[in-house]
DNA sequence: CTCCCGATAT
DNA sequence: ATATCAGGAG
C-alpha cells in the first residue's frame, strides 16, 4: 500500500481512535430509517427526533398505522420531511410485502428500498451486518479531497472507488469512522483546523489556505 | 440539474 | 444573512 496512504490512516487513527456511528440505534431497521433521516441533517438533531420517534414506532406495522400527516409531524424538525416521512411509509411497506419485515441484508436489496441510495445502503451493510463498505458522505468527500485522496472534481462514486483501492478492505469501515470524525471535528467544512493539523505538510488544500489568508477573520 | 427543508453555526 | 448538515429521487 501507498505510504502516504499509510501515513493518512495512522494519523486519523490516532487522532479518533473510537470513532463509531453516532447515530443512536438498537436494531438494522432503526439504523436504517435513522440514516435515511440523516440527509442532510446533523446526527445531534436526528438523535433528538429518534429517542421519542423509535419509542412510538417499533416495526413496519408501526409506521403503517398512522396516517402520512402524523408521521411527518413526528419529523417535522429534521427537515425535508415529507420526502422522508413517504419514504418511511412506502419503505415500510416494502419490507412486509418483500422481506418479511425485515431490514435485507444485500446492497442490492437495500437500494431498491425508498429512500435508501449507495451511500445509506453502504453504512447499514457495514455497521449492521459486518460487510466492509466505505460509505461517501459530506465529510468523506470533503477530506478525501482535500488530502488528495481522490480528484476535486470526482463523484462521489469516484471517490468511493478510489477510497476502496487505497484502503486494505479489512480497514474500510473503521477508515470510514474515522475519517467522518476527521472531517466533522477537525477538518471541518467552515473552519478546518488547518494550524494544528498533524496532515498539513501531506495535504494541498491545507497549505493553499495557510498561504493565501489562513483564518479568515483576523484582526486589522 | 433541481427540489426537498428545519436546525444550527458562523 | 448565509453556509452546512452521515442524500435521494425525478
Amino acid at each position: 500500500m501507498n505510504q502516504k496512504v499509510r501515513h493518512i490512516l495512522d494519523t486519523i487513527a490516532s487522532m479518533f481512535p473510537d470513532a463509531h456511528c453516532e447515530l443512536h440505534h438498537s436494531n438494522p431497521f432503526e439504523l436504517t430509517i435513522a440514516v435515511l433521516l440523516s440527509a442532510q441533517c446533523t446526527d445531534e438533531t436526528v438523535n433528538k427526533v429518534t429517542a421519542s420517534l423509535f419509542q412510538k414506532y417499533k416495526c413496519p406495522e408501526d409506521y403503517l398505522a398512522v396516517p402520512l400527516e402524523e408521521l411527518q409531524q413526528d419529523i417535522r424538525r429534521i427537515g425535508l420531511y415529507r420526502n422522508k416521512a413517504n419514504n418511511i411509509q412506502k419503505l415500510c411497506q416494502l419490507l412486509l410485502d418483500k422481506h418479511g419485515g425485515e431490514i435485507p441484508r444485500s446492497h442490492e436489496q437495500l437500494t431498491e428500498l425508498p429512500g435508501v441510495g449507495r451511500k445509506t445502503a453502504n453504512v447499514v451493510v457495514s455497521n449492521a451486518f459486518g460487510v466492509p463498505a466505505i460509505a461517501v458522505d459530506t465529510h468523506v468527500e470533503r477530506v478525501a479531497k482535500r488530502l488528495g485522496l481522490a480528484g476535486p472534481d470526482d463523484s462521489v462514486l469516484e471517490v468511493e472507488k478510489k477510497l476502496m483501492k487505497k484502503v486494505p478492505r479489512d480497514e474500510w469501515t473503521l477508515t470510514h469512522h474515522r475519517l467522518i470524525f476527521f472531517g466533522r471535528y477537525h477538518c471541518k467544512a467552515q473552519n478546518p483546523q488547518c494550524e494544528v493539523c498533524p496532515l498539513l505538510d501531506i495535504c494541498r488544500e491545507g497549505k493553499r489556505r495557510m498561504k493565501t489568508g489562513g483564518s479568515r477573520k483576523s484582526k486589522p
